[in-house]
DNA sequence: AAAAATTACTTTAAGCTTAAAACAAATTGA
DNA sequence: TCAATTTGTTTTAAGCTTAAAGTAATTTTT
């Protein structure tokens, strides 16, 4: 194997060097600075005309999904985020009269949260705004390219779920 | 213009319905859940195999690039979070020995953050390790993949700066 | 040079978030 | 049946995060 010292370009390299992964970890950073981006951004909106804050809002979306109401557990699931942080969410809800607890007929240990009217009514409106912000945050991007990154996302996505079975 | 009461079908219906944005919210979602996915498990790690928090690691890697050390207000930029946030980040690990603040020479109301060398040593390795579980959660995108992602986050990354900073 | 505006940072209050420990109810297994 | 395990939830302690208000130093404007 020819193995002399010859300066190599930079593409070169990428594909000579067995454990340089700087290209997926600039992947990496470019995926959590597009969501910390537009994350902020509906954010701070959310907040300025609203006077919600995120966590709120994407509980509430989580129950407008669910006419019938959902146990923590299943929020805890769909939202990706620790049960103990659910339970304050849910009880600043309940006192702000967007949300309500049921217990639970078929589980004693579970109570079910539902929206009440108001707060249904509420979260209608600001997802109505909500959706429109999306569209312009992600304005610029053609069909194509929208539908290219769905399908690249979904992708990643089982390469994460794939790694974190491996090794979970 | 036939504009009669003619049944569509899904895929009609999203061309024909001037305000749906659905396609754009789902989008938006699966970002979304990537990262989250992605950062829970690197935030999970570097607790179990390093004892440090993810915050922290993030401020390690902007000062590991910076040698001569970086102000808190150009650590915030590119952290994308509050300054005030930043100041106990900070102070916690000037008490953990990993960060030392200096005076800014030339400006009496900054000081400089910099990495010791301990704080530095301890960075490259866990940043090592870091890197390989990035590439192993990105593993099963081609390289095509890759660089088609980077292009279109690339191209969402400048679409959400422009409705920002149309907006705001 | 003095006033006005900006910049760098800190403090505060409120809320978000997690991991870990605890508890009770439900399910599984012997 | 009764013990062991799992599941649903809450509590606790610690840390993260933000917005808003405040302080001090610097820069810009007049």
């Amino acid at each position: 194997m020819d193995d002399q010292a010859i300066p190599l370009d930079a593409e070169t390299k990428a594909v000579e060097m067995p454990d340089d992964h700087r290209e997926e970890l600039r992947l990496w950073l470019r995926l959590l600075t597009c969501t910390t981006l537009i994350e902020g951004e509906v954010r701070s909106r959310l907040r300025e005309q609203f006077g919600v804050t995120l966590p709120r809002f994407d509980l509430m979306a989580q129950l407008d999904k669910a006419p019938g109401g959902m146990t923590l557990s299943d929020l805890s699931k769909r939202m990706m985020v620790s049960n103990g942080n659910l339970t304050g969410l849910v009880d600043r809800l309940v006192t702000s009269g967007h949300v309500v607890r049921t217990a639970s007929p078929t589980d004693r240990r579970a109570s079910v949260i539902s929206l009440t009217e108001s707060g249904r009514a509420e979260f209608r409106a600001m997802a109505t705004k909500h959706e429109h912000w999306i569209a312009d945050l992600f304005g610029d991007l053609t069909e194509r390219d929208r539908g290219e990154l769905m399908r690249l996302l979904g992708k990643t996505k089982l390469s994460a779920r794939r790694a974190i079975q491996g090794e979970g």
